[in-house]
This record gives C-alpha cells, sequence and structure tokens, in this order.
DNA sequence: TCGGAATGACCTGTTTACGTATCATCCACC
DNA sequence: GGTGGATGATACGTAAACAGGTCATTCCGA
C-alpha cells in the first residue's frame, strides 16, 4: 500500500551504506537494536520505521540524522558529492528532486 | 515511555522552528496531515514519529531531513550556525552531544 | 468582564511498526 | 550433490502511532 519513493529512497540510502560496510541486514538489525524482517522491511521501503529507530539504523550505519533548512540543501548536497571517484552517496535527502541521472 | 532524550531535543528544535515561522501547532499539523494532539505529542517528545511522518513535518517547517556521514557532522553543525546573532538553531542531528549551553 | 485563540492533557478506536517464528530461494564453497 | 550464509516473504500477537473528540488552562483583545 502506498509504496511512498521516499521510504524507497531512504531504503536505498542504507543498503548502500551497509553494502559498503560489509554487513549483512542481520548485523544492522542487531547493532540497531530491531528484528531482521523488520529491518528487511525499511531498507525495501514496505514500511515506514520510528524516529527512534531511524537514528539507531543510521547510527549503526555510521551515520546521523540532521535537520536541514531547505536553502541549505543544495550546498550540503555539494558537500557530501564524493568528487566523482566513487559512486556511493551516504548522503540522504527527503527530496525526491535528489534524483539525479542514475 | 521512556522520554527518550532524542525526542525531546528533536521536538524542540520543531518548536524552535514553528515559532520563527510564527505558526501554531495546529497549522503545522494541518500541513504534515497529522492531528493537533499528534503533533504536540511529537513536539513535546512524548512520541516516535513514523519516518513519512516526520519528513512531512520538516517540511511543513521548511527543511529536510539528511542522511549525513558522521565524519561529516562537525563541519555541518558549523555550518548551521547562525553567525551568533541568533539564537534559534533549525538544524538538528540524532548525536545528543550537541547539547551545547543553557 | 467576556470571548476566542493557542496549548496541554486525556479518552476511544483503528492502523501499523515491531518481535518472533517459519519457510523458500539464491549463491557460494566444499 | 550437499551444506551453510544471506536474503525474500509470510503469519500471528503486542505495543505504539495515528485520527478524532472533549475538557481545562492561559493569554490577549474587544
Amino acid at each position: 500500500m502506498a509504496p511512498d519513493p521516499f521510504l524507497k529512497d531512504l531504503g536505498m540510502h542504507f543498503r548502500k551504506a551497509r553494502m559498503a560496510a560489509g554487513l549483512s541486514q542481520e548485523q544492522i538489525a542487531l547493532r540497531a537494536n530491531i528484528s531482521r524482517p523488520r529491518y528487511r522491511d525499511i531498507e525495501t521501503g514496505a514500511a515506514a520505521a520510528r524516529a527512534t529507530t531511524l537514528v539507531n539504523i543510521a547510527r549503526a550505519l555510521g551515520m546521523e540524522i540532521m535537520l536541514i533548512p531547505q536553502a541549505m540543501v543544495p550546498a550540503i548536497q555539494s558537500m557530501l558529492q564524493p568528487g566523482a571517484d566513487d559512486d556511493d552517496r551516504p548522503a540522504f535527502t527527503s527530496d525526491v528532486e535528489e534524483e539525479e541521472g542514475a
């Protein structure tokens, strides 16, 4: 029901970060204090985790959740660009317009 | 219940942003597509909103939720410092260590 | 003094995130 | 061919986020 593109995108960022860290879903779930099926739902965008769960997962992946004024989002996005020598982008915005040319 | 300090802090940031925008709880709740009692719970840290709800509230307040690698958090925090001429800080980190003065 | 707006606080009911258990599939590796 | 790890997916029960309603309190302006 209502596969929110935002949730899909968020889950994709989690997955990329997890892959980059070479960890399994179970390891992240354990660190984030949730079950594997639940972490899977979040990573695939099938469920909307709670605020506390989000933070736990982010930290398990070496990241933090931040509230950024919309005016500063572009500046921060460019700061996070890995200079085009790597194609994984750990940062995530709730802005769906972040979809750039694949 | 376990009044998570993280939720308190998150709610405080929402409240500051809302005050700065001169809006009522009801107006934000309406824009974020949730009920006022629920927005109140989130603002006071009494409830942990879902990921989708968090984004809706953030946007209603002119902000976005971002996933930031922990290594970059300090740099971004300093970027968000309002030059010391204003005491409201719209940005928010899940890092509890952000508690500075008062 | 009397409203009316904003907020805090509680209730009832529905939806859904969550834990736990279970099974199927894929893919190495032996 | 067989075994084990990682993942996808389902089911059931519980806890909590959600909607909607109501009442008390504070504050401000007519």
